[in-house]
DNA sequence: CGCTCATTTGACAGAAATCAAAAGCGGTGG
DNA sequence: CCACCGCTTTTGATTTCTGTCAAATGAGCG
């Protein structure tokens, strides 16, 4: 894991930001992306790095641009449980209150748009359409963190690995087709087996053995531990358990 | 059950309201209030209503009064997975959307103090304080989601089940310490075994075997069904798996 | 009392966690 | 370039737990 510590930088203009059509900026006017602007600033994280602590004060708030973030608590035995994925566009952070209950951490080598977070609340105030905006978007996470509950709650492990899957190869730049040399669209897993094993509710050996066994069935193929090609989508969802309409309105699963 | 369908009735004042001093009512002033009334009136359902169905338009939107609703997923082979349970003062109903992703459903007898959704919508509009305070509910809401994730996802169904009935110990009105014949707080589980064990992510048998497992270990008496006698609980947290510290933190747990 | 439904108990098969070890992978330094 | 080290991932063997099926018991009610 590279070791290099957050480097603050100026953010250029939202007009060039690659998740500024996605994220909370669409509820913002023109004047209101200016004053974001000028309270927002752009930062990196590399692979590993906590963002926010658990029960740390929570003073900065923002959107991922790039990379994915962990939500994770620590239990007693420092066993370790994530309950959500940030992908870009997603905000992060805790507003309205002075300790986050989770810890956020850097899955992948992030870049985050920062803002501070009672400067962060100040312009909420101010500014009614960005709140119901953000209202909006987590009514939609809240939502999705329930389904996700119903999924870890009633379903086969390898049901919920199908499900992961499943959705991973829905998300946006996941769906790359390579040179030609395969036929089905890669899946590019962000985290590693620990990481998914501790969102899906299992173990690593136990997750190991329900991706081979995908494999076998020839449901996708194991291109390293990180790449999978999809070979039969429809069975992969047949193993999720989940319907095709029920699938297809989860795209934004809250990972 | 009873079969008795729903009846609409009108709401006396919110002052004499139940759980005007919790609920989303603490936002507004008494102007406010005067104008909740005019678009909310009481209802109530018997045990097992659906009050909201999957799919179903979400015209309704309000606070549950008195009773538990189930938030409820229904899955592809009819298997009924329970991803939330609404106590009173909590608010119910899925504003800006049209379509409900869960049904509700009366675990108990229910009152609710029921409201148009589009009109509390536009409520809403012109009341930016009353909003917010429906905005920090729901980030709460959803702090509570992912704590119960990490609990269906990270735990073994003895530690769910201690869990819960840990949490229920801590409910408002679930420590009542009966006439001097017992020693412990009298916990009351306001839902049958089969809802307790759909949330629990378990089968009714299996959650029967748990909590026969605590009583054997003298953790707790079994009344009845519906009622224990909580006889060691700093055993009960250890069956949890949480520190003392992590539990006292999810006094409002979602649940 | 007899009915229905909820809960509990028992027996058993299947699934997953655990323990242990091997294989793969990336980096480092000789 | 290769050997070595630490880490992740995979595989194997075994034990434990949980779901399933079936039946008994218990509670509420007309």
């Amino acid at each position: 894991m590279s070791e290099t510590f957050a480097v603050p930088t100026r953010c250029g203009k939202c007009d060039g930001c690659a998740i500024h059509h996605r994220a909370i900026c669409i509820g913002a006017m023109p004047q209101e992306i200016a004053e974001l602007n000028r309270i927002s600033h752009l930062r990196d994280y590399a692979r590993g790095q906590v963002i926010l602590g658990q029960g740390e004060e929570t003073s900065i708030v923002g959107n991922v641009v790039s990379g994915v973030v962990k939500l994770m608590t620590s239990t007693i035995g420092g066993q370790q449980q994530i309950v959500g994925l940030l992908f870009p566009s997603d905000f992060f952070g805790r507003i309205f209150r002075d300790m986050s209950r989770f810890s956020y951490e850097a899955a992948t080598d992030v870049t985050l748009c920062c803002m501070n977070r009672p400067a962060f609340e100040t312009f909420l105030s101010s500014h009614p359409q960005v709140e119901r905006e953000l209202l909006r978007s987590k009514l939609d996470e809240l939502d999705s963190a329930r389904e996700w509950i119903s999924v870890v709650g009633g379903h086969t492990t390898m049901q919920r690995v199908a499900t992961f899957i499943y959705i991973l190869s829905r998300r946006a730049g996941n769906r790359k087709y390579s040179d030609g040399t395969s036929r089905g669209p890669i899946i590019s897993v962000p985290i590693n087996r620990r990481d998914m094993a501790a969102y899906l509710g299992t173990t690593p050996e136990t997750l190991s053995r329900n991706i081979h066994a995908l494999s076998r069935r020839k449901v996708l193929r194991i291109i390293d531990a990180r790449h999978f090609e999809l070979l039969n989508e429809a069975e992969l969802m047949r193993q999720a358990g989940w319907s095709r309409e029920d699938l297809e309105n989860i795209t934004t699963f809250g990972i």
